[in-house]
DNA sequence: GCGAAATGGACCGCCCTCGAGCCATTGGGG
DNA sequence: CCCCAATGGCTCGAGGGCGGTCCATTTCGC
């Protein structure tokens, strides 16, 4: 009998035999956490939920929490008091070392991660267009654009971020903020490679006023349109200087 | 001092505090691993790669992955066989118990789900049409859009479900093949509440044809147009049966 | 015929994670 | 003033998952 072949090795399965779990739950705990804190999802001097509450809907044991918090906090994401009214604190972030990129296959990453956000995104918006919004959730885009176009620029990607979440989040399909909350943070860990110029925000505020005016009027093709338009100027961005 | 008020729940917030990990090692292998039979990447008569491998790519011990084959095994899905040349074989399915919904938040599944796909497959096809696809890739849409179309219906929604696989690995980006994979198991398990009748399968094959075609040609616009019809669809349908 | 190679099968000791319970601290209300 | 409620801090025993190692079976190639 000959050696039953596999060797063309499709490279469908390889989409179905990648790795089950990221890490083990301490790791991926910590970089939830961070991801929500970095994402400003969690906004300085916010308080998390309890330990006991945060831990059941994180899907983990206290103790494992406890370990993820206490690493967080001996490096100063948070704070925490005890006592009655007391709990973890977001810290106003140190967020000193931008770890710099491992840089082994950036160039795959990179070219992944601008895929799977370009095929988010846009239908995000697109999707968020076609729903009748509610008044909570119009006010939200309304703030949410504004905070972003007054940021400083030390602030800028965290709110830019938000805003684009809040976009997601729209179209009413948790899952759909989630993967767009991973494509984001992918996206971030490339983007602090590269400087943020004046040009670049004032452009992207332009472009943001579009997406959200489009989404409010509940006009999908011209939401999808003004989101295709503002990811490209971000990868034309990142490929010019990270290729 | 008043208590913190975490009462307004920032619904954002929702989407990073959930669950880290979707079960334990060997729940999550399990169903892993009955995706890929289920949605025909591993077909019958194919064999898996050997424990040691495989492993390695869920990144799970071989002892985890191998009560995950027994438990496979028993349910009559995979047979072993020692020795050289030897391995784990995909049975022609038995797939008789497809587990009654528990229908608990069927709804709220349902809106998720669709919302999901409709943001993720148009993207996709529009993405896989703006590519120069190698000749292999090319030949793999057509092979995987005729099979569908030559599908007996019990085999249909194996190859559908391969065929839209097929689209999303045709844009290049791994990430997006997981997104859409996990999409169309969550999409199959309500699926399979509902029947399968002739004349949704005849319109279904001609939507195939005009995305796959719109794709070879180099359209993207068309291919997300087609692609959206398609779904749009599938999304009545579910909606008639299941509402 | 026989050894080498590749595979599934089985076991042991270690560490991670969990669930549960109890303690320590703080502020508010009676 | 004291007790209660809500929070973080801590510990213990049980079970799961892991890495490593060796065994059993089968087939190829010499």
């Amino acid at each position: 009998m000959s050696p039953p072949s596999d060797k063309p090795e499709d490279p469908l399965a390889a989409a179905f035999f990648r790795p089950v779990r990221a890490g083990n739950a301490f790791e991926e705990t910590v970089e939830r956490m961070l991801q929500a804190i970095r994402l400003g999802v969690a906004a300085p001097g916010t308080r998390l939920p309890a330990e006991r509450d945060l831990a059941v809907r994180l899907g983990i044991s206290r103790v494992t929490l406890r370990e993820a918090l206490r690493a967080l906090q001996e490096a100063g994401f948070v704070e925490s008091r005890r006592g009655r009214y007391g709990g973890t604190f977001v810290r106003a972030a140190p967020d000193p070392p931008p770890p710099p990129q491992p840089a082994a296959d950036l160039a795959a990453e990179l070219a992944d991660v601008l895929t799977l956000r370009a095929v988010l995104e846009p239908g995000a918006a697109e999707q968020a267009a076609a729903r009748a919004l509610p008044p909570r959730a119009r006010r939200h885009l309304r703030a949410s654009l504004d905070d972003c176009a007054t940021a400083a620029p030390a602030d800028y990607r965290r709110r830019d971020s938000r805003l684009h979440l809040a976009i997601a989040e729209a179209t009413g399909a948790a899952s759909v903020t989630a993967a767009v909350a991973d494509a984001r943070t992918r996206l971030n860990a490339l983007l602090d490679a590269i400087p943020l110029l004046p040009p670049n925000i004032d452009h992207s505020d332009h472009q943001h006023t579009a997406v959200i005016t489009a989404i409010l009027d509940g006009d999908p093709p011209a939401a999808r349109a003004a989101m295709t338009e503002h990811l490209a100027g971000t990868a034309a961005l990142l490929r010019g200087f990270l290729s």
